[in-house]
DNA sequence: AACGCAATCACAAACGTTTGTGTATTTTAG
DNA sequence: CTAAAATACACAAACGTTTGTGATTGCGTT
């Protein structure tokens, strides 16, 4: 049904061979004069190039693959925003695919998906590997990175925001506005991501001179349901004046609970929440955040792929910044 | 570098079609002995598929592509799960593209990319297409389908729920709970769904007897922004006692406006959204909602192109209901 | 011992494109 | 005006796989 190459040639009458390098614009081998015969014929008979044909013959395609796994929250979409760009900047077709939570076998799926399709570059947004697949990634011979996810391997390349830093700097915000007793909500703890965190919020309870009540940090899945639950933990009278949440849903489950319980946010208790998507903005009181950024992390990590294999850029990590609202 | 199945072949002893078949399990052909040295082999390898070789001598795919434009709410992401499940249950792949919102370009590229691909089917979810495009989309030779959306061009095969009944509905919900004062907002006008949610609201506020005041509805594009600057205009003392806004985020646009006037919900205004996404548990009050079936789009979707070209299945629209929550 | 029939496999063509190389044709330089 | 150089094109191989068809083997039956 569809027209190839072939039949371009034959209703222009030259070969295939000048057809395929006039419709790439390999200008140095034909005249202007059979281009224009050939490109009208293309159009005549609606021709579509085949991609598979191209990519069996150059051994390589124009696609970048980004894996995202279904996340609670859904900063994946700034990522993809930032990825689209760039790809549009260079001529790139970008592909999603989804990899559910924490699911092994479409995990698996989507990577040999990619690879069988043999992509040009792989992106993995928030995608915990599972270390049974960690072989098929790596020995594919296909440039990859990780986003928006501290990995336990350090050997697998990654950009996302120091995780350490956050849990640091949140909790040293809330000191500063005069909290010292202060909770930490659905920090998935099994993660090196929650760890990194927890850790950042020990060292600057630690600096200032606070005690650490490990019954005050909640572990979670940064899912609305984590908050409510870790709210409700607390109780009416909680023992904590402020909490650091670990996403924005958190922060939400949290403050709809304490709502629950008559308290005021932020006078009773003050929540900070963890990645700044439109959420903040849109609940009352707007959530104080430690804004991730999400955009900036799709640009970069196209960029290192478009230049893989690039001398290892530095800096694996991108800004975080708190801005403030009205929940604390 | 990477092993074709000539390489196992070699390795194996035997010839590349014996390995091909064995691989995609045609039984019928070949021992149980040979079976066993070939996957040996194709193992030690490393072995991956080049699909692009595949689907260039099969001439079909196992992929379906799905086409979401940026929507300002996230209900694409539970057609998707639709999508998914069937997908993972037929053993097919599904790749994802942005197409921007309201770009053609981005549109066509998109478009373009699929169809160069020739995969076995098209998805557009909630994808407007410009009438440029149509001739790419219809010409291809390919199943396509439009999700979530009413297409002015009904000639076009969609599926998605009856926007009439969406606009009647919401509104004769709010007449029964005692409301005469009726705003519609964030309307999307110049789209056939916008226009259709109009007739369904006209029509319900005629068949009770109530005036239609056309200053009471309000342009927008199912933003957040688009229920705030909505109220604002309503102002203070709003002329309305309530309002079905189009989409989750214009009414919690409202609701914050109406709030920032001192204006209490449901008491001093009644709000009921159309989608029903996980944002109207969030936020407080919980909004009364015009649930749609997304999930259940997505599912249908994909049985329709799987079964193509079946007879046109009749019921072109999945059903809504409503879940009372706390804005009425 | 000769035959037929399954069972098992190898051969080779085909899919639509790109691209290195060869070959006319035209242009330029001397 | 001739030779060299540039231009414009065609030929054909190659990419990795699937699949129709033909060849070989082994077995059981007479």
């Amino acid at each position: 049904m569809a027209a190839t190459i072939k039949d371009i040639a034959k209703k222009a009458g030259v070969s295939p061979a000048t057809v395929s390098r006039v419709l790439s614009n390999q200008t140095a081998f034909y005249s202007e004069k059979t281009a224009k015969k050939v490109k009208k014929a293309a159009k005549e008979l609606g021709y579509q190039r085949n991609t598979a044909a191209v990519e069996l013959v150059t051994q390589r395609s124009k696609v970048i693959a980004a894996i995202v796994s279904s996340t609670q929250t859904n900063f994946s979409d700034q990522i993809i925003d930032g990825i689209q760009q760039v790809a549009n900047q260079n001529n790139l077709n970008v592909i999603i695919l989804y990899a559910g939570e924490k699911d092994t076998q479409m995990q698996r799926k989507a990577l040999e998906t990619v690879i069988e399709r043999s992509v040009m570059g792989i992106l993995l947004i928030a995608v915990d590997l599972d270390p049974s697949n960690e072989g098929l990634l790596t020995s594919a011979n296909i440039p990859y990175l990780f986003l928006s996810i501290t990995l336990k391997n350090r050997e697998l390349p990654f950009i996302t925001s120091d995780d350490f830093q956050i849990g640091y700097q949140a909790t040293h915000y809330l000191i500063q506005k005069g909290h010292s007793r202060i909770g930490l909500v659905a920090a998935d703890l099994e993660s090196v991501t929650g760890h990194l965190r927890l850790e950042g919020y020990n060292q600057a309870m630690h600096d200032h001179g606070l005690v650490i009540h490990p019954e005050w940090v909640c572990d979670g899945d940064f899912a609305y349901e984590d908050g409510v639950v870790a709210m409700k933990q607390y109780g009416h009278n909680p023992p904590v004046t402020a909490v650091v949440a670990s996403s924005d849903l958190a922060a939400i489950g949290v403050m709809n609970q304490a709502q629950e319980f008559g308290l005021k946010i932020p006078d009773d208790l003050a929540v900070i929440s963890v990645d700044g998507t439109k959420l903040c903005q849109i609940v009352r009181p707007q959530i104080t955040s430690v804004t991730q950024a999400f955009f900036e992390m799709g640009v970069r990590g196209m960029n290192r792929l478009i230049n893989w294999p690039a001398a290892d850029e530095k800096p694996l990590y991108t800004p975080i910044k708190i801005v403030e609202r009205q929940s604390v």
